[in-house]
DNA sequence: TCTGGGGTCCTAGGACCC
DNA sequence: TCTGGGGTCCTAGGACCC
């Protein structure tokens, strides 16, 4: 049995904790430069903003000051994640985190498993401040499924009924009431089953969950994939994702960036390529692996019609599996210079890290065994300067040397103080 | 004018091998 | 005239997730 304990609008309620005035009111979170709505208050739900829409599309369309946008301020969230994940433990013995907002609770042979959620949830919006909606049942799919409806009863009545809504049990739903849920819920609104695949299922008269969840697997698994196979059985009721609790190594590791401006030079995109290096680096060390390839791309604007168009990667073999920050960052400078080309209005850039291993499985060569060792301790010794003293106190110098300007920055023109995790920006109370 | 970032899994197809 | 079959590995791209 699983329970999937969500934020609500996570990010805007994160905001909310230290802006009261925000309350009941349309508020929006942007992706970086201040782009796209990532996150949208119930009234900013109501208002029709789409997820992904673009900001300066939203502008335009409303009345000005009808809705707050705020620059998106990933420290904040990911710090108020943090309490929230340790208040959701408490629901059951094991835990899975699935994301920023959300984890899997598994909660087998927890009694008044109902009750305990609603307790959970109260202790997570008084002392976080964070409102969440809780969903149990027999798989994850059903689980993340009763979320959606917790959420959704809550939101717009009419759907389900009002007792689903804050923390939906589906597994203590009669047998022909749990129908009349599947029966209501859109196919497109499973955990899997995406715009693409929502398409195919109807266009097969496949519409809503119910007969989702009564499709014989053969047929999904012949008419579409494994993955469409397994999440049917889910929704039958047969376990197909088990919980992780630790969180396996990652397989890549990928720094990437929009530039809040058209980037032409080459060397403005050799000092951005170093960055992306070495943030991917330290997530490399922190995870204790090394990376066997580095791929570098680059690519204009696809958004720019005008623009002539230009799209390249390329992937650079380490000669061993390292996580030594100049040598990365000397394998994609290499890749940029390779790919570069003149004449282009360069809108994204990044580096990803490949083919990942254990850095416990260590190829030493001939020679190098004392330098390899220096090597992992100066690493060890840059990551821990950079964590007390700030991202960026000590990097890696390459080609391009960092000049002041720096062209390829993002824009966040509306970012909040990092209330929780910096000294200097705690908020003020007040008398 | 202005359009995110970081992942995973699966499949198809090509290269290569015996 | 008629030109195999089976396997692996790699890459690109699609689809999905938050």
């Amino acid at each position: 049995m699983y329970a999937l304990v969500d934020g609500n609008n996570f990010y805007v309620s994160c905001e909310r904790v230290f802006r009261p005035s925000l309350m009941g009111r349309p508020v929006v979170v942007l992706s970086n430069n201040d782009g796209c709505a990532i996150a949208r208050s119930n009234e900013a739900k109501a208002l029709g903003i789409r997820m992904g829409t673009p900001w300066f599309e939203v502008r335009d369309k409303l009345a000005p000051g009808s809705v707050v946008a705020l620059s998106a301020n990933f420290g904040l969230y990911g710090d108020m994640s943090n309490r929230m994940m340790s208040l959701a433990a408490g629901l059951g013995p094991e835990q899975e985190i699935y994301s920023i907002d959300e984890s899997f609770i598994g909660v087998a042979g927890v009694r008044d498993v109902t009750a305990r959620a609603f307790q959970v949830r109260e202790r997570i919006l008084q002392w976080i401040g964070i409102p969440c909606g809780i969903g149990i049942a027999p798989t994850k799919t059903l689980a993340k499924l009763a979320n959606h409806i917790a959420k959704t009863a809550d939101r717009s009545p009419g759907t389900y009924a009002p007792d689903l809504g804050r923390v939906c049990n589906l597994a203590a739903l009669p047998a022909s009431d749990l129908d009349t849920v599947l029966a209501a819920t859109a196919v497109d609104k499973v955990w899997g089953i995406g715009p693409r695949l929502s398409q195919q299922l109807n266009g097969a008269g496949i519409v809503n969950t119910l007969q989702l969840a009564q499709m014989d697997p053969a047929v999904a698994r012949r008419g579409w994939s494994v993955t469409v196979e397994r999440t049917v059985r889910e929704l039958q009721g047969t376990s197909c994702a088990a919980l992780e609790e630790v969180a396996p190594r990652k397989k890549e590791i990928a720094s990437t960036r929009s530039f809040g401006r058209p980037v032409t030079s080459l060397d403005d995109l050799l000092e951005a390529v170093t960055e992306f290096a070495s943030r991917a680096a330290v997530k490399l060390r922190s995870q204790d692996s090394h990376a066997g390839q580095v791929l570098t791309f680059v690519h204009t604007s696809p958004f720019r019609r005008q623009d002539k168009q230009y799209s390249r990667s390329i992937v650079v073999p380490l000669r061993r599996p390292t996580a030594d920050t100049s040598l990365i960052v000397r394998a994609a400078v290499m890749g940029m210079r390779d790919i570069f080309r003149q004449g282009y209005n360069m809108s994204k850039a990044g580096v990803m890290l490949l083919d990942l291993q254990d850095a416990s499985i260590e190829q030493h060569e001939l020679d190098l065994g004392v330098a390899q060792e220096n090597r992992t301790k100066l690493m060890a010794a840059m990551d821990t300067i950079n964590d007390k003293h700030g991202r960026g106190t000590v990097a890696v110098a390459s080609a391009g040397t960092a000049g002041p300007r720096r062209r390829w920055v993002m824009k966040q023109q509306w970012k909040t103080p990092d209330y929780t995790t910096s000294w200097e920006q705690l908020p003020l109370a007040r008398a």
